[in-house]
DNA sequence: CTCCGCCTACCAA
DNA sequence: TTGGTAGGCGGAG
């Protein structure tokens, strides 16, 4: 009778958006916590259909989550802002891999305002020769700038790729105060 | 198994 | 310096 996790497929995850000076990006959360960061589809300044009015009845929101959204919306503008970031809301990892996970942790480890190449992941993890799967790793990162992917340069300083669009990465680079 | 990717080191111009 | 390339690894289908 266990019903097959399988059938698990929708995580049914709330989302929240977060508006910046850089546009409105969308967060979604799990029971466990934040589990995705989108980045604003249009760029700032385009207000397009303004939200869509799709009023999420406040009311039905986990006091919980609310929380968890107060405190990444605060850390998200701090970034964005090339400041600390604080307070994290809890990550919620579930269903992607063990290797994914430690490359994501790893780079947390990276300060402000510093940076790593895909080859130092690689060997932070025990894995110096996959690197290009650490790349793979970070473009499948679904937490962007929280968990800063954008630290994470090719070797020789350069920049590297970005699955969301390198003026991102590139922009929140000049933010830390690094230069490649 | 095959194909692809936010990589790298290396070699030829 | 710039460009092409083969090796290596994990993830997705």
């Amino acid at each position: 009778m266990a019903e097959t996790l399988k059938n698990q497929r929708k995580p049914e995850l709330i989302e929240l958006p977060i508006t910046t000076r850089d546009g409105e990006f969308m967060a979604h959360y799990s029971e466990k916590g934040l589990a995705g960061l989108n980045f604003p589809r249009a760029k700032p300044g385009s207000s397009r259909a303004a939200g869509s009015s799709r009023a999420v009845n406040a009311k039905q929101i986990p006091l919980q989550i609310l929380q968890w959204h107060r405190t990444a919306t605060a850390a998200l503008k701090k970034i964005l802002a090339g400041l600390e970031p604080g307070e994290f809301p809890p990550l919620d990892w579930a269903g992607t891999t063990d290797f994914q996970k430690s490359v994501w942790k790893a780079m947390l480890k990276i300060p402000l305002g510093k940076t790593k190449s895909y080859g130092e992941i690689a060997q932070a993890i025990g894995k110096p020769k996959a690197v290009r799967a650490v790349g793979g790793a970070c473009g499948a990162n679904p937490i962007p700038v929280l968990v800063p992917c954008h630290r994470v340069l090719a070797a020789n300083n350069k920049i590297g790729g970005f699955s969301s669009g390198l003026g991102w990465k590139a922009s929140l680079l000049e933010r830390e105060g690094i230069e490649f």
